[in-house]
DNA sequence: TGAACTTGCGAAAACGTTTTAGGCCTTTGC
DNA sequence: GCAAAGGCCTAAAACGTTTTCGCAAGTTCA
């Protein structure tokens, strides 16, 4: 491996004088720096991470955190389509990414031990249970952190429009004629909070009225529970003539329960999803869904955790929150 | 943050002792080797991982390639999976991972020297174009390097089975007495070429004649031209009464356009596809599938490399073949 | 009673960078 | 003409480890 001081040597320079010009230091000659540079191509010079790390504390390396229980990981088009962003933003600026887990050598750390250790200059923190002691502990330390769909004290966080999203869904099926529209929402978290007060004050700013039985719990992803909720919200006596369904797959179950009733998707019942994933526009009928922006949601973590890093000071915390869009499909009747 | 030094210090040693009693050398007492790991766990020690790669040139890190046009890479369940099970494997050894791409410091480099740059102690290659010149750079480099699905001269490969996968799916097939089997191939690949030696290979045992018009090139999770090529086979004189797909996916286009053409599946037409994504239980009917390991691939990958790194010159490089499995479904009628 | 090992430890070099402090030479300003 | 300033460069220290080599004290064996 050549090093910075073979190109010294190959110039006649000192290392210094080298590393100054390789860096673009001002105290070293236009023609210094050009055969310095010159050399270090010829040469095939690249330098040391390890080295550089070292001396400077910067690795160019961001940790990213998630957590992988029931397939909500890197499984899903919603966080696969969030990293590749974030991926593709931060090495555009020079950053790799380091997936941030609870192993150093074997032995059990903690997330901020294992940031630490790889000397990462900031995390991503997305897809975990923030009531996670380890998850908090992360949060709560000095090492430039954003978060997505999660506010936490003066940290960056970016969001995902979920109250907005499902307001849009209700009005769009409003405005298709749907008065009696059921949800069946996921497990509680907060983004499953946004959701749930963006469906009743969207019912409410449109003179809906929401009977108790009308919301459901369900859990993403979960094709029984929703195929459960969805048998029982058509045994009602009044049954809704719509159901919102906490995420595209889950919709999909709602499809199956639903034909095996013998009801079809739209005539007898509409079903409008969440997420947008690429899977809903290949169902039959194409699903009403909400597509969220995980292009935007990853890119702007990385601006962000990038920005937080290089202007320590100059940039204050903030929430940006990245709006979606509505994808009609053949799933929600007009009535 | 807490150093070597400051162990040192408290404990009234040498570094050179602290480090030695750290990494379990033997010519340090017990007692002092104890002292100095209650110290250094008291203390909150972590090792600098920086330091340690600058000097032994190891950093416990996996460089990760592939490519992620079209939605072949990280959205991709195929991908998603192998990776999910490299990542954890390679995590309980002590290893990171790190994405593999073409920037170092905004700079453009290749990716062997991306590699280089980050001291990768070796690599997995998966989902690329194995003739891109860079990919070769990289494979005829002295790095370690595992590849998925994909041989090249003498190094180790993890294969997924898909001369066999696609065998059974045809045997399965003849079985419930389909002789007219279409096969709708993905673009020519190594994979595809497996597959398609496999497809020919089983009709041929099962004697089962294949007209050239029943064997149409598609493309892996295109919607559009499988589509196109389920309309012309079944625009034939002598249709087939079972087709294949390329994958899940584009069985689910399958589906539609046959959908759409006022066929019923199975009754009328049978369905298989390949891969064996979530996405292949969700529909209706299940689809017959051939399901890949990805966990096993992803974990075999890791293990492979590992030893690779750590035993130089022990393991001699080689190729595992990973074991897949027919999951059955509605979509295939008996006859 | 030595000689030859063994055990436990430390000093110091090394890995490849960056950065600080300073030095020399030339230019500028008065 | 002289002090100050600026331009260009270098030596050396530092970052936190690991590893080599050597040394001293203790142990074993004739």
């Amino acid at each position: 491996m050549v090093s910075i001081k073979d190109i010294a040597a190959q110039c006649g320079v000192s290392v210094a004088t080298v590393s100054k010009a390789l860096n673009g230091h001002t105290d070293v000659s236009a023609s210094t720096r050009a055969a310095v540079r010159k050399a270090a191509a010829d040469m095939g010079y690249l330098p040391n991470s390890a080295a550089r790390a070292l001396k400077t504390r910067r690795t160019y390396n961001l940790g990213v955190l998630f957590v992988d229980d029931r397939q909500s990981g890197l499984a899903h088009e919603y966080f696969s389509g969030l990293l590749d962003s974030f991926k593709v933003e931060a090495e555009s600026h020079g950053y790799d990414i380091t997936f941030i887990n609870r192993n150093v050598g074997g032995r059990r750390t903690s997330y901020l031990e294992h940031c630490r250790y790889r000397c990462v200059d900031g995390a991503l923190i997305a897809s975990v249970n923030f009531s996670d002691p380890e998850v908090l502990e992360l949060l709560g330390s000095n090492l430039p952190v954003v978060t997505i769909d999660h506010t936490f004290n003066n940290r960056t966080s970016i969001l995902s429009d979920n109250f907005d999203g499902i307001g849009a869904l209700v009005k769009y099926v409003y405005e298709m004629g749907h008065r009696r529209i059921a949800f069946i929402h996921g497990e509680k978290t907060s983004v499953t909070e946004s959701r749930m007060t963006g469906f009743y004050r969207a019912c409410y700013d449109l003179g809906i009225e929401v009977p108790d039985e009308y919301v459901c719990a369900g859990v993403y992803h979960d094709f029984n529970t929703c195929a459960q909720s969805t048998r029982e919200l058509m045994a009602l006596k009044e049954p809704p003539t719509c159901i919102l369904f906490p995420d595209d797959f889950s919709a999909l179950g709602g499809y199956n329960a639903l034909t095996e009733m013998g009801l079809k998707i739209p005539q007898d019942i509409s079903v409008a999803g969440y997420d947008g994933i690429l899977l809903s526009r290949l169902l039959m009928p194409p699903l009403v869904t909400y597509q969220q922006n995980t292009p935007a949601l990853g890119k702007n973590a990385a601006r962000q955790l990038i920005d937080l890093i290089e202007q320590p000071r100059i940039t204050l915390p903030e929430s940006i929150t990245v709006h979606g869009e509505l994808l009609e499909g053949g799933s929600v009747a007009r009535r």
